[in-house]
DNA sequence: AATTCGGGGGT
DNA sequence: ACCCCAGAATT
């Protein structure tokens, strides 16, 4: 009969996107890339999976890695907190559980990084457990399937939506059926415009019958993002240009850059860059302006202080470190640029 | 419950 | 510009 679970996975066995962690033996494939997928696009997180798992093909090699390496070929995929607790986590499972992922949810919710959708997805799609997965695509496909008007952004909403899907996951294929809801909200069941002629829902779904497509799932407004404005301080002498690394918490995780001064106003930067054209960057909750300007004098550098260590780096050294994308836009504007795009592999 | 964590792509 | 993304950790 044509039930919401039978009608989305017959949907997805003949939709299925070939994902490079899909069809493969043993839980380390999806284990990977749950970690690369969190808030991220898969088209976004396939070429860091490649590299990854060519670097890293099994759950020893991972656990012995080098954070440094980890932190590289995560670099300018962003959330970088997440590189250094899927570390761990390999860690923990290669000593802690005989290098097997523990088949457990209150096991696997201890492992770092690994949270009520993490635990749910590897269990139900590597180890066949019946877990609903609750992500953002699923959250808009259930609570458009059932025009249920509740702010996606409370947490009590989600808890509502796992409630519902915890009553018909199907126990014979419970990560087909995660796979396929969260591919559905992907590609058909999209934010807007949603392809409803596509939709194996449809014929059910009491969003598109009332024509609420637009107004659900609804969500309540962000509050806005601060806005910062900082002078990039570019020092270059024989031995090679001068780099900083940030604190180990907070804002981009040790992650390195030109030192910065933190300036006041959008007014100051104008003035301090000299005609240097004022470049954007914008994180979740920030709108960062900034620029920078060529120094002749380091020990003008006070806010030296704020940073983990500086370096003296030639340019190879350079472009080998963990350089967020703020300043790995400066570097496109310095004459490093032939040489960076060479060494750059990561994007396309 | 709210805030803090990136960066790319769609509209 | 604004929104969203196979969310988790911290406060």
């Amino acid at each position: 009969m044509d039930t919401f679970a039978s009608l989305i996975t017959e949907w997805f066995s003949v939709n299925k996107r070939p994902l490079p962690w899909r069809d493969v033996a043993g839980w380390y494939p999806v284990f990977l890339s749950e970690y690369l997928l969190q808030q991220t696009q898969v088209r976004q997180a396939i070429p860091y999976y490649l590299n990854i798992f060519a670097r890293f093909p099994d759950i020893s090699t991972l656990a012995a890695a080098d954070e440094a390496d980890i932190i590289r070929l995560w670099r300018g995929l962003g959330y970088y907190n997440r590189a250094r607790n899927l570390l761990k986590a390999a860690q923990i499972i290669e000593s802690g559980f005989n290098g097997q992922f523990p088949p457990y949810l209150k096991e696997a919710l201890t492992l770092p990084g690994i949270g009520d959708y993490t635990a749910a997805a590897i269990l139900s799609i590597a180890f066949n457990q019946p877990y609903p997965v609750v992500d953002g695509n699923v959250l808009r496909v259930v609570m458009r399937f059932m025009t249920w008007p509740e702010d996606i952004r409370q947490g009590q909403t989600k808890l509502k939506v796992r409630r519902f899907l915890q009553d018909i996951i199907p126990v014979e294929k419970p990560g087909d059926f995660n796979e396929a809801l969260m591919e559905l909200g992907a590609t058909v069941c999209k934010p807007k415009n949603p392809s409803c002629i596509r939709c194996p829902l449809s014929g059910l779904c009491l969003a598109k019958k009332q024509d609420q497509t637009t107004v659900i799932p609804f969500k309540s407004p962000p509050p806005p993002k601060q806005k910062r404005f900082q002078l990039a301080c570019i020092y270059r002498n024989s031995k090679g240009w001068l780099l900083a690394q940030r604190p180990a918490t907070g804002l981009l995780p040790a992650m390195w850059e030109f030192p910065l001064r933190e300036l006041g106003s959008l007014h100051e930067l104008e003035h301090l860059a000299g005609g240097q054209r004022i470049l954007k960057h914008s994180y979740s909750h920030i709108d960062l302006y900034y620029s920078y300007i060529i120094i002749h004098d380091p020990s003008d550098l006070p806010e030296l202080k704020n940073y983990q260590q500086t370096a003296m780096l030639g340019t190879e050294e350079l472009l080998d470190k963990a350089i967020h994308k703020a300043h790995l836009k400066i570097i496109e504007q310095l004459d490093l640029i032939y040489c960076f795009s060479a060494a750059e592999n990561t994007k396309n």
